[in-house]
DNA sequence: TTTTCAATATTTGTCGGACAATTACTGAAT
DNA sequence: ATTCAGTAATTGTCCGACAAATATTGAAAA
């Protein structure tokens, strides 16, 4: 593989959602977001599907297929009578890809979710480092090395996301162990969040390059310790400018 | 609280599914499950909507709508004229709930889950634990305790695994991470697999029952570090006897 | 005035049928 | 063997009707 050639990354075009194009990912998707952002509070009643079908001009066969996934994603709760309502903040199914994916990240209303991935990372990332010195193959440890080299303020903010988004994921996929590959949903919100708002640290960049080298060049000598300890320093690093940033922002 | 009250344990009745009851409900049930434990192999397509009709004896609404859950859930994948399709495992949300709980602990087919989610429990349980003994509250910190000292063999199998799951469980909550808190779902089937088909170690419960209090005084006094220590080494030693357990079976 | 209870209204749950849209499949023509 | 148009099969969407459950209401009773 030409390294050389792999300076750019592509955010991934579709972070999951598995429902088909059509109406009702459309109705899944605005629904969703209005509730994961706030729209509509907790215990409330959503519309009737009377309503929600002149609203969202759809048959109320679509609402009610839409209403039953977010049922299934533990954020509403319906019953005869008793109207569809959003269910309590503990019920949800925060690691579920969408849900975490309709979080705003300009809502101060989300910054309790974020904090909480935040930490998921440091307790998580660190171990798939370590896993991926092991497991890895050729390819994701060169992949690795690539995107921690691409995370490079030159080549523009969505092509240093894509870098840090391939870098993180492939490290949890190289991992080996399927469950901890899923978490890369909440990496991805997590990185979303920290670049949106120009909350990163913006004249440390070189430094954030440097750290994710030293995490790539780690596994791709296989030394696991080394890999977990860099990883896990970055993170707290990370998260400890997060926390500056946001205690300024106030 | 009295904890000489809080001997025995039940276990959860409804570890969730946010469905209500209803014919949808049972649907999702009946056709999850049949994925999840490998009725239908990879790509292999499900019987159409007619046939699901006849077959559950439900309206082909109520077929659609539990398809279209599903569909949330990765499992399955439809599109016209192509027909519903089951998703590679990859693509399944394995941290689901519902995903977790419809796995099969007597097939051979999802020992690799498992594995896989005690190598997860490896790692997050143990910081859990830290936090726990800095965030629970007291009534936390006394269930805790009461827990651990109920995973006795005298109060019977079903009286020790509720004791079981809600130790772990208590403190993933006490934890005050609502992520971390969720994956009380892997630990939950990670037990049930532990104890069906007698796969827990019989002779050495009372050694069982003795490392999980030392988890739950270090917790209680608020001794993080040893708390995490205390669960990372009752994990492993655990995995130990899983593993050893498993070689003898083949 | 408060409580109880039956009647009512409202909302989701389930059913059935019809047609649209997409695409895998088939068979003829090249 | 290949191409391509036609056909068939399957899910997607819409609609209308009624069932079931229960929140609300109002009257009767204490």
């Amino acid at each position: 593989m030409d390294t050389k050639q792999i300076l750019t990354f592509d955010l991934p075009d579709k972070v999951l959602t598995s429902l088909p194009t059509g109406a009702v990912k459309d109705t899944v998707e605005q629904l969703g977001k209005s509730i994961v952002q706030g729209v509509y509070e907790t215990d409330a009643v959503l519309p009737r599907e009377e309503e929600l079908v002149e609203k969202l001009n759809v048959s109320r066969t679509v609402v009610r297929e839409a209403v039953k996934v977010l049922c299934g994603k533990g954020l509403v709760r319906t019953a005869r009578r008793y109207g569809s309502r959003v269910c309590p903040f503990e019920s949800w199914n925060l690691l579920d890809p969408d849900v975490i994916r309709w979080h705003d990240p300009n809502s101060p209303r989300t910054a309790r979710i974020y904090a909480e991935a935040t930490d998921m990372r440091i307790i998580f990332e660190p171990e798939a480092a370590a896993l991926a010195a092991k497991n890895a193959s050729r390819e994701q440890r060169d992949l690795i090395v690539a995107a921690a080299k691409g995370i490079d303020p030159k080549h523009g903010d969505a092509a240093m996301i894509g870098a840090d988004y391939t870098f993180h994921a492939t490290i949890l996929q190289a991992s080996g162990n399927l469950m901890l590959s899923q978490l890369q949903n909440i990496v991805y919100a997590v990185i979303l969040f920290s670049y949106s708002a120009g909350r990163f640290a913006a004249p440390e960049e070189k430094v954030v390059q440097r750290l994710h080298v030293g995490v790539a060049e780690a596994i791709d000598n296989g030394e696991a310790d080394l890999a977990r300890k860099r990883m896990h320093d970055m993170l707290k690093a990370n998260q400890a400018m997060a926390r500056e940033f946001a205690a300024i922002a106030k």
